[in-house]
DNA sequence: CTATACTCGCTCATATTAAATCAAAAACGC
DNA sequence: GCGTTTTTGATTTAATATGAGCGAGTATAG
């Protein structure tokens, strides 16, 4: 083939990317036409550097290009990773977000994938939203749904309210759905979590709610927290990514458990 | 210098939509054909934009172009003005703070000045705090006291949660001392605010309290807001700058309150 | 109240971009 | 050296954005 020209003979992607990052950081995007003049790349490699960049949470990809994410106010401790595979979460919230219908009254718990959905349902002024995530208060703090909070006790890991004072609040309230993150999810153990008060508050929530429906990215299942946060049993409806496992979807078949696969591409993992 | 190049080439949509809010910045309204001009664009484009906007919240859309919607992020709107007097306000929360013990339990309202006080309490990890208002957990969520949030439903212009539902949880709970803040504030109706929820919350939180402190600037005073927000019976003490009338001082001492001045820095109008 | 000019939302044609597939090249291990 | 894996680039196919044209709706003037 023909040397590269550019002056820069190959770089390694990690290369690619820092340049990346010092042209998102003067401009606020890039087209994936530049890309391929200033780094002297095809557009496949620019698009594929661009999904892997944004699986990071670090970019934003649009038509055309992409642009800088914007601060997210500091991501602080959670429990649940946000940053990585940002798209991923991004794709199930979108998946969950044509379960919402209007009029409805929905619970939104933690984590970051449920916490993409809130980011979605900003101004659905049709809704009622309850939640004891104080993040996906703060989204839907200045406009958005009629939004109710659950009175409990701060766990700064999740940045959700939980424990025996939730009861008082969940104990009154019923949800038509209730949209379920977790941080391990398993045929037998069913979804778990790392705090029991936070897995009393999640059972709780889940007896409130019509239909349950889990937003879970491939990643946590397999794994087992300590304290149970629900039964597979009582889940209606999963929401994952692409990656599922075949064996384990057949598991949830067999549980009557309905599951839909947000669209995703390969499977690119990213060192 | 060079007239904007209208021949400027295709741009990626979400710069066209930052140059929309920049313009929307500057002007109170666009039209459509200032769009077109300016960006470039054909009507069709402009109108897409603006309704991609619209669905942010980010604008509203009317006959002929689109309006700014100054409802925006960042600061949400108190109905206490929160940047008034903001050294007045932090003076007043430092007087209240030599009243916090350690190992107490204490409730926060909302309002600016109770909000100074949590700030104040960042790293106090001798207390319990609960309240009422998102921004003093937002304050304290990352790191200070055990902290419990009330249950309730959202009261946007106050970032507080009010209603009936915060009687369950506040129902159920006991505080040394109660810190409020309030809108209004006379010799004869009380405390008063402005919403009828947020009345009932705040006197279902002053009745749970062993002691209730008012911290109050004396621009609120004189004021009536439309809700009765607690008997000036059920103060035990009231904290306010050093602007405070000598016959309102008056009248609290026959009623039996204790005031607290916080010293002043320069005696500002306050329009 | 009617007339006129403007604007809106819609559909469709077209150009651009994205995704998917496959082949070539490079890197790696032995 | 050879076979394997990974990365990159080219090609094809699908998705998306844009702009023009058209009837219907809306403001403004008279």
């Amino acid at each position: 083939m023909v040397p590269a020209q550019k002056g820069s003979r190959k770089e390694l992607a990690e290369e690619r990317w820092e340049q990346i990052r010092l042209l998102l950081g003067q401009r606020r995007a890039v087209r994936l036409h530049e890309l391929c003049g200033e780094l002297g790349i095809s557009p496949a490699t620019a698009r594929r550097d661009l999904e892997a960049l944004e699986q990071r949470g670090e970019l934003r990809r649009v038509h055309g290009g992409a642009v800088q994410v914007h601060n997210r106010l500091e991501e602080p401790l959670f429990d649940d990773k946000a940053q990585l595979d940002a798209s991923e979460k991004r794709h199930i919230a979108q998946e969950a977000l044509k379960f919402v219908e209007a009029g409805e009254t929905v619970f939104l718990d933690g984590g970051s994938t449920v916490l993409e959905l809130a980011r979605l349902l900003v101004h659905r002024k049709d809704l009622t939203v309850v939640t004891n995530s104080i993040r996906a208060a703060q989204e839907l703090a200045s406009d958005g749904p009629r939004l109710f909070l659950v009175g409990g006790e701060l766990r700064r890991l999740s940045q959700t309210l939980v424990g025996p004072v939730t009861q008082s609040t969940l104990g009154e309230m019923n949800f038509d759905k209730a949209f379920m993150g977790t941080l391990g999810l398993t045929l037998k153990e069913g979804l778990t979590t790392t705090d029991p008060d936070e897995g009393f508050t999640k059972r709780l929530a889940m007896s409130r709610a019509g239909t349950v429906i889990v937003l879970v990215d491939s990643s946590k299942i397999g794994k087992i927290g300590l304290s149970c946060a629900g039964r597979l049993e009582d889940v209606d409806l999963l929401i994952t990514d692409s990656n599922l496992d075949a064996l384990f979807a057949q598991g949830l078949a067999k549980k009557g458990i309905q599951v839909v696969r947000a669209p995703k591409k390969t499977i690119r993992k990213t060192a």
